[in-house]
DNA sequence: ATATAAGGTGTAATTTCTACACTAAGTATG
DNA sequence: CATACTTAGTGTAGAAATTACACCTTATAT
């Protein structure tokens, strides 16, 4: 019986998944299923937000989740975060760093699932269409972090990770631009600062601050458009951005 | 014939998994194997050490590996990794932080492997004992940073990735001290310092600092058996030192 | 022309960081 | 017991970064 049972355990193996694992014998092997969540942050209206997607599909049908999905065999998890959230919200070519993993046995209703979260920093600009192309979305929106509602499964936890590793990251980064259209006004970067640390900065330190780093460049332009005295508009200057990056980096490897 | 496989194999799931999954038709679920390994550094002879085992089973059988095992089904994976981190050196009792998930599709040569790495800082005092509990692997031992060994799979990029981690740790957060016994002189604290940094630091300089955390709580001892003039002894006081984390902390929390 | 709302600017006090070199004290040796 | 050796232990001045704080300017709307 058990021989009988090996034996399909391989021919399914071998029919269904090539690349499925043949690990030693003698070995206690468990297969877990493997996913990957999405956070991703922007900007709008004055305020900072993440993208949830509306489930399709039970466990939790109906409800707001992050963008979640399966893990296939043939992919890298970098890769598969990508696709991931092409998937469920159209939206392509972001890059998100890993933020976590969430491993705890009973996070998911129907099984053993151990998720990888991931997040990213975007810019909402170029007004990026939303729809999911697969089914297992109904839609795809952008909520205010400071209401989210419910969310399925562990997301919550899984989102409050991610505020708090952006805001360790902004503390000794200047990656707030990524939120921001191409030109932006120092009031509106301070803004991007002030929604993420959740408190408010003095307006002439925070503007000797940001333009001591040297990334930023004055555009000769003002704002266009606005009620009362437009402001001056900046962009980053990706190349002195580089060169601090480096800088950072190099901190961390030094030899 | 498939009906036969797929019948098969929930029969298997039946018989030797009782938590297997249970999910819902109609999603390309893909199961992986999960498992953890672990960076476990420690301090010894002046120098920076980690703990690598020799395994005893294929494939790179007979290698230097960060330890490491699969999770079970029945075990979040903090627990797993304390488990695992047991039973191939007989260190029991040691809290490890998450560092990263290794997912690239080719990581392990016998199929889709996915890996979340650990790391920890302990004290080597108390001379624990490393002997493996199980026989997956031959030995435990020390290995200096400085000179590793080809290691296992991609084991090496877990180390480095380990080794940027507490080089960004220790240089915000004061604790060094989980590396040296339990009273230390501010000689061996700066030579910890050194050590993870690679780099030499002003002894002046760095005493001030220290001193100024208001972490450290001084002994009227001094040390015993050492040629030449003996220093004082310091430990540190942990109900400060829970102050300042808080305080760190609070800050990441923000409210 | 006037009111309104946001833009934009400087300084002084404090704290933190960095660079730098000698004396003190205990052990080992002859 | 005198001397050599080795590590322990200490202070200061200049530079840089951080903080607190208030008013005038300028473009738009009425």
């Amino acid at each position: 019986m058990i021989i009988v049972i090996i034996f399909f355990t391989f021919v399914k193996r071998i029919i269904f998944n090539q690349n499925q694992n043949i690990l030693q014998p003698g070995l206690p092997v468990f297969e877990s299923v493997f996913t990957i969540d999405c956070v991703i942050f922007g900007f709008q209206e004055g305020e900072l937000k993440i993208l949830l997607i509306e489930r399709n599909e039970d466990p939790y049908k109906d409800w707001w989740a992050l963008p979640g999905l399966f893990v296939e065999h043939n992919e890298g998890i970098d890769v598969a975060a990508e696709r991931i959230l092409y998937e469920l919200t159209g939206l392509g070519d972001i890059y998100m760093e890993q933020l976590y993993t969430f491993g705890e046995v009973n996070r998911h209703p129907d099984g053993r699932v151990i998720t990888v979260g991931y997040y990213a920093m975007i810019r909402l600009t170029g007004h990026k269409e939303l729809k999911p192309v697969t089914n297992y979305a109904k839609k795809a929106f952008w909520h205010p972090v400071s209401e989210l509602p419910k969310l399925a499964f562990d997301h919550t936890a899984i989102f409050e990770k991610s505020l708090q590793k952006i805001r360790r990251k902004i503390s000794y980064q200047p990656i707030a631009f990524e939120l921001l259209p191409e030109k932006f006004t120092l009031t509106q970067l301070q803004h991007v600062y002030e929604s993420i640390l959740n408190k408010k900065l003095d307006k002439r330190n925070f503007r000797k601050k940001m333009l001591n780093y040297g990334i930023l460049k004055e555009l000769g332009e003002k704002q266009r458009g606005v009620s009362y005295r437009a402001a001056t508009l900046y962009k980053f200057d990706r190349r002195k951005y580089a060169k601090l990056f480096q800088k950072e980096l190099s901190f961390m490897k030094e030899d």
